[in-house]
DNA sequence: CAGATATATCTTGTATACTAGATAAATCTG
DNA sequence: CAGATTTATCTAGTATACAAGATATATCTG
């Protein structure tokens, strides 16, 4: 703007060669992750919400460009965020056709049930050896919560802090990504869940079992720890009428329904 | 071209709804998918595979615009492949700096080889409740190849016979969602075994393992099967001397390495 | 010559425009 | 009126252009 441009621009710039770029950032470098939260993130949470909490009932279309109006952005995160939810099965994808909310696969359902128990005894094995005291503490709290949520008659309170009991186990046992591989499986068992109705008196009996598996624990009794929560998750079975009779269409049946459903 | 225009479009049209758009295509109903690969699948694959082969170390910059040339294709396709990549955490994203081949995270190792022994127990358990006569003899055949290609020395041969071998149990158990599990565990731990030098002698031991679980199975004795298998997957230990000595800069520890690595 | 500063240029993240295939409504044909 | 056919319009897949932040190099300052 001001100033003369002749005598500031007159010496040429050599040409520069491009910056190295050969190294990652160090291991240990704490790069700085201040708060860029992608705008492809919010819309993958949001959605996924959404589809776990059967808000958006299987078979649901997902229309791009709908979303990009509501969440005022392009289509490029948006359509990020759905490629996620395609991996996780939570959507199906038809090219050239429509994307919609997709039905609960009756595999993914009995093979995660089977997954979830074998992975958790040997989470709970794990957590014997290493809690520390604080960690089982941190636990009995839980517990207390999860009884008073229960005698308040607080469901949606229960099953968080049903999730907590278990994630702080995991957390003891230091396997982070065996949880991970848990949570993952449960997204398709927790859709079902919801349809579900609760069974009278079920979250009392529960929060009876959590405290069996933390005493064993606690006591270092680890045969005993992994037996009490084989049982605890023995009560978790598909009850085959939900989806045959009440809502057909929100299940794939691709596995025989004859074939058992829980293997021991 | 020909023809009076004048007629033809005198006829206005009426407004059109558009389409209904409000079911999915039946679940039954085979949709021709011929061979629509999309491009961003393509590279996905390739990409992966160099990965866990090792031919792109762990560090190695991913720069986009250099992929988009070499494959002929545009961004957009190519930053899906990445991004997938980036959920199984084969390469690490950081914004608005680069994209790097990921180095292997010692936890996932440590929780893989657990997390994958827990899950082929209950595989092979169910496996031998449920084999075919047919499927046992499939296992059978390709013990038998496997110990061919052993005696031949042909290492990667001898891994591939050592995947069917696995994949056939978990297709015997009606698992194909805990053996995609299992792979996705592997993934990492193959990147690790690339690293290693064969020890000799193990292949002919690995196939005598893998005859006695199948000759329990075959006998329907799952408690043996399980136990077989166990010892079996026992052998996989982690060599902490390679990553802490050899190849420093190929691992995350984000575990610490005192933590027991093999647990029961 | 050493250290601080400035800047060119790279990177990923986002927006937008275009292409090709699929679907259902509207039209045509008997 | 029933069935085949056309056609408008939707969809996902792709290409390209722009924006914002990060970094190594070149430059400036003492």
């Amino acid at each position: 703007m001001t100033g003369s441009p002749s005598t500031a621009w007159t010496s040429p710039h050599k040409t520069r060669k491009p910056r190295a770029r050969n190294a990652p950032p160090a291991p240990g470098s704490m790069v700085r992750t201040q708060k860029p939260v992608k705008n492809s993130e919010i819309v993958y949470g949001d959605l996924r919400r959404a589809i776990i909490a059967m808000e958006m009932a299987p078979g649901t279309p997902i229309v791009e460009r709908d979303l990009t109006e509501r969440y005022g952005i392009s289509r490029t995160p948006l359509r990020e965020a759905v490629l996620r939810l395609a991996e996780e099965r939570l959507v199906d994808v038809v090219p050239k056709s429509g994307t919609y909310v997709a039905r609960i696969p009756v595999s993914v359902l009995r093979e995660g049930i089977v997954a979830r128990r074998a992975l958790e005894e040997v989470t709970v094995r794990a957590a014997t050896r290493r809690a520390s005291e604080s960690q089982i503490m941190s636990l009995r709290a839980i517990i207390q919560r999860q009884k008073e949520v229960a005698d308040a008659g607080d469901e949606e309170a229960f099953h968080r802090a049903d999730e907590d009991f278990h994630s702080g186990i995991a957390a003891a046992a230091s396997f982070p990504g065996i949880w991970d591989m848990i949570l993952q499986m449960r997204v398709h068992v927790e859709r079902y869940r919801r349809l579900t109705l609760p069974q009278p008196g079920r979250m009392r009996l529960v929060v009876g079992e959590h405290a069996a598996v933390l005493d064993s624990i606690a006591e270092g009794k680890a045969d005993a720890a992994v037996a009490r929560m084989k049982e605890h998750l023995d009560k978790l079975t598909l009850d085959i009428a939900v989806f045959r009779d009440l809502w057909p269409d929100y299940f794939i049946y691709d596995v025989s329904l004859d074939a058992p459903l829980n293997l021991d």
